[in-house]
DNA sequence: CGTAGTATG
DNA sequence: CATACTACG
């Protein structure tokens, strides 16, 4: 038998894999799999939100995969909101919230630092139940603007994953024109998008590899809604321009379902 | 073919059926198949305590059972106690509490009058959430004492059904040893029962037939009590001493579960 | 542990 | 409709 040449992958070249995923429930996502399939993942990061726990709530043998240095940033109210990482190479820096009190107490952003990298799990709040949730969102829309404009303006690289609540174009749900005046989908969301993604000059980092109607992230738990991909593209790894070459590949994740979210894969040619 | 010649019964021979049940909530234990059961049941009667439900919240093809005269009784509090009536014959008169504002309002006591027969459906409150909880039972229990013994007065026959919430003796639960200070099996609540079966002169139907061990009728819902048959008797039938020679049988049903507490059925050799 | 209610999405 | 928390038992 002649013996097996494998060739070693030159360092730079074996891509970064980040997995960003709404679990809605952290407990109940774990107890749907969430972890097991992770463990296949060999992922480098991995950005949760919704995670609905507080860290003492959490078991040590399950909710800390093997391999990762993990951070839960928790709402203040229990069984709400929170984020967290999971990361494959220990953070130089760890950034907890934005500054801001009334975000920062709803456990919505944790950013980690890798060199010149960043990479940060962010939740923007759901404006779906109330008036008053809709303007803090529009609130919260109003002040992540200038903070996104500031990073760009960094000597870094940013992926800011997470559920952004906001689907940008009429390709990204199911039914825009029934939708147009339902939060997710109002204009005002649409146009902030729009900047951030224009003037702001973030990329979407799924359409530099896809731009596929029907590549939904999130179904609603009413009606039949998964089974009939009644859904919205509201998950996203927005990326700074420097990195749109390096997007090699991206992946929704939809053969089980963990939550109303799917898992959203990207690779990018990066050393890590 | 011969012809077949079946002698019906005399009318006052045909056994008055009589079943309670503590339900743990109506709408859970319609779920699991109760009023299926109930339908096969041929009761005369049926009394029902822990409905945890308002009258507006329950189905009318559900929940009233064709062929009964349905009478609910609930609490103020949503989701919470509540007892109720199914009378094969219309009762002459209906009572819903005793009168007295803070026991009425959790939904414990209704009586239906049948001629010199009143058969009652009684939810006791349980001691074991908390202290504040078990001084408003022994205050119940204070205030029931006298009002039986006022029943036993009446020119009536009288079935009190129901949780009253304590074992009587060390036969009616499993571990009667280690619960001497737990709420249900208190020396003051026995002392009540005591006083109930023999001053007070009421008889506990089911003992009039068996005087079995291990007669549960309820099993907490922790651990493996159900499995083990760790439980407790604190489901009766108490009526006054006219109808204790006419007790024809005594069954607890444990061939399905429908709550933590299994019905009591009860036959009467009386008209009705 | 299990049935409810409520908040939130 | 689904995941949480809380009350109550």
């Amino acid at each position: 038998m002649g013996a097996i040449v494998t060739l070693p992958l030159a360092e730079n070249s074996r891509p970064m894999r980040v997995i960003t995923v709404n679990v809605n429930g952290i407990r109940s996502a774990a107890s749907k799999g969430l972890f097991t399939w992770l463990a296949g993942q060999n992922a480098d990061v991995v950005c949760l939100q919704e995670t609905k726990a507080q860290e003492h709530q959490l078991d040590k043998s399950l909710h800390y995969p093997a391999g990762y240095h993990v951070y839960y940033h928790d709402a203040e109210k229990k069984g709400y909101s929170g984020v967290a990482l999971f990361c494959r190479r220990q953070p130089d820096r760890l950034i907890r919230g934005m500054g801001w009190p009334d975000f920062d107490g709803e456990g919505r952003y944790l950013q980690a630092d890798f060199g010149d990298l960043s990479v940060a799990s962010l939740y923007l709040p759901s404006g779906s139940s109330s008036e008053e949730r809709q303007a803090v969102k529009f609130d919260m829309m109003a002040r992540l603007m200038p903070q996104f404009k500031r990073l760009r303006q960094m000597q870094r690289d940013y992926i800011i994953c997470g559920d952004w609540n906001i689907a940008h174009r009429n390709i990204d749900l199911k039914n825009w024109r029934g939708n147009q005046k339902n939060s997710g989908f109002l204009p005002e969301e649409r146009a902030w998008l729009d900047e951030l993604l224009g003037a702001a000059g973030w990329v979407d980092a799924f359409r530099v590899v896809n731009q596929e109607a029907e590549q939904y992230t999130w179904w609603s738990n009413r009606g039949q809604a998964w089974a009939k991909n009644v859904g919205w593209r509201i998950d996203y790894q927005m990326i700074t321009p420097g990195l749109a070459g390096k997007v090699r590949g991206a992946a929704i994740y939809k053969d089980q379902r963990f939550s109303d979210h799917a898992p959203l894969t990207i690779d990018y040619d990066l050393p890590l």
